[in-house]
DNA sequence: TTCGCACCATGACGTAGATCAAGTTCAGCG
DNA sequence: CGCTGAACTTGATCTACGTCATGGTGCGAA
C-alpha cells in the first residue's frame, strides 16, 4: 500500500525511500517534462495533466528496492524516469523475469485502471527515479478525459502485444535462439555497430531469457560458431549475417515497434 | 495449415464464405443480441452500435478453417457466437496455441484498434458461428464514441491480465502442474462436481498446456496417485484435497475473474 | 460385419536444460 | 600487495520432456 511512501521503512524488510519531493513548487520541473512527453500523457488536457501531478511524487529509489509485491492492491500508477526496474512472478519458491522496464516508461497500468491487485512485483534494478500518480486520480481523469482514455488504449494495446511477443519467444524457440535474438535487438537498441554493450546483469539476462545463470554462460559459448564473442559486458558481433542465419529474427516476434 | 481444410478451399488465398448474411432486416437477431450483451458492446449508444452493426457479417464456417493468419492486416474484428477458435502461433515449423476462445467473447481488439498486423493465427476447433466487424468501422466508432473507448480499455486491460497468468502458468510450473491446475480451473467451469467432462481434444489441450499429446498420456497417468482417473474425455477427480495440494492454484496465476 | 482411419497409449531412446560442485576472475579494501 | 566475496565459468551428472516407433481402441463407411 501506501508503505512507499516518504519517511523511511517503507516495504516489507524496512526500505527506505531517500529524496523524496512533494510536485509543489520547487520541484525537479525535468521529470514533469518527461512524463507529459510520455505518449500516455501528451494528448491531455494541461488542466487534468495537473490534476494527476497533483497528487503526485517523485522518489528516488536505490538498486534493490522492492517496489511492490504481487497480490497487493494497485495504489499509484508508475512511471519510469531513470534508471531500470524488474518485473517479475513468484509461484511456489521459483521465480521469474517477465519484463524489463527502462526509461521513459509506465508500469502496472492495467491494474491500476482496473483497480485490481498486481499480477507482477517490481523491484529496482539501478538506482532509479519513479513518479507515483496515486491510482484513484488516475481513474478519475480517465473518466473524465476522453484523450487520456484514449491514450490508455493505445498504451494497453502496445503492452499487450509486447507479452504475446515474449510468449512467442518462449514458447518457439530455444534457449540458444533467445539468446541469439536478444543480441540482435540489443545490438540494433545500441545503435546497431557490430560491439556493444549489454546493459543487463548477466544473471538477470539469464532470467529474463527463462533459464539459468550456467546454460545462460554455455549459450555463449555456443554463439561463438556464429561469430558472437563475449568480454565481460561487451558483445562482439564478428559475424553479422551467420548470426542472423541461425536467429532467424521475425518481426512478429522481435520487433518492439510493430 | 491450410490444408487441414474441409469444403470449398477457403482461407488466405481467395478466401470463401459459407452461409455468408448481412446485417439487414431478416437475419439471426439472436447473434446481434448476443453481441450486444458483450460488456464491450453494451455501454455504447444505440446509434452507434447499429452503425457498427450496418457493415457488419454472421458467418458459420466449418471446423478446422483458418480464419486468419499471423502477419496479416487487421480486416475485422472477430466475435465468436458459438464454437470454439484457437489462437496460434508459428516459427521456423514449429507452432504453439496461445490461447483457446470460447462464446460469447471477442478477439484480436488490439490489432484492430492498432490498425497493426495480427500477431497469432486464428482457426475454428468446431463449427462456429462468427460475427465479422469492419475495423475500420470499430475505429471510427472508437473515435466517436466515448462509452465505447472505455470498454475497449477495460477489455485490453482484461486481456493483458490474462496473458500474463499464462506467462506465469508456463514459466513458473512444470508440465504436470500445469495440467493439475488446469484440470481444477475445468472442474470449476463445469460446476464443480467431482465428475466432469473435457472440452477440449486431447491434442489441443497438450498444445494448449504447451507440451506433446504422447506427454499429457503420460501426464494423467502421472497425476492418478492424487486422485485422477480419465475416462475418454471425461475427469473424475476422487480425491479433491491430495489434487489441490499437489497443484497448488493460484488466484493470481488462476482466477480468471481477478 | 470388416476395413480404414483418427485418436490415443505406451515403451525405448535422445536431448535440452536444470542442478550440483568446483574453479576462476576481478573489484574492493585491509 | 594479498584477502575476501560476488559474479561468472566450467564440468559432471540428473531429469523432464520431446521424438520415434508401435500397438490398441473406437467409429464411420462400404
Amino acid at each position: 500500500m501506501a508503505e512507499i511512501n516518504s519517511g523511511p521503512d517503507n516495504n516489507q524488510s524496512g526500505q527506505q525511500v531517500p529524496e523524496e519531493e512533494r510536485w509543489a513548487g520547487n520541484c525537479p520541473s525535468e521529470s514533469i517534462q518527461a512524463v507529459r512527453q510520455l505518449h500516455l500523457f501528451s494528448q491531455m488536457s494541461d488542466e487534468n495533466f495537473a490534476a494527476l501531478m497533483r497528487g503526485a511524487y517523485v522518489q528516488n529509489f536505490p538498486p534493490q528496492v522492492d517496489l511492490l509485491t504481487e497480490g497487493e492492491r494497485s495504489d499509484f500508477l508508475h512511471v519510469l524516469i531513470s534508471g531500470s526496474v524488474d518485473l517479475f512472478a513468484s509461484w511456489n519458491g521459483k521465480d521469474a523475469c517477465l519484463a524489463t522496464m527502462r526509461p521513459v516508461s509506465t508500469f502496472i497500468l492495467a491494474a491500476t485502471i482496473k483497480d485490481a491487485v498486481y499480477l507482477m512485483s517490481a523491484r529496482t534494478l539501478e538506482k532509479s527515479r519513479i513518479v507515483l500518480i496515486p491510482s484513484q486520480d488516475v481513474r478519475a481523469v480517465f473518466d473524465v478525459d476522453n484523450n487520456f482514455a484514449r491514450a490508455v488504449v493505445t498504451e494497453l494495446a502496445q503492452g499487450y502485444r509486447a507479452v504475446i511477443k515474449t510468449q512467442k519467444d518462449l514458447q518457439l524457440r530455444s534457449s540458444l535462439e533467445r539468446l541469439a535474438n536478444f543480441l540482435l535487438r540489443q545490438q540494433k537498441r545500441a545503435g546497431g555497430g557490430a560491439v556493444f554493450e549489454l546493459d543487463f546483469e548477466k544473471r538477470r539476462l539469464a532470467s529474463f531469457l527463462g533459464m539459468t545463470p550456467e546454460n545462460l554462460s554455455r549459450a555463449f559459448k555456443g554463439l561463438q560458431p556464429y561469430g558472437v564473442s563475449v568480454d565481460g559486458m561487451q558483445i562482439t558481433i564478428s559475424n553479422q549475417q551467420d548470426l542472423e542465419r541461425f536467429a532467424k529474427p521475425h518481426p512478429l516476434i522481435d520487433d518492439p515497434s510493430s
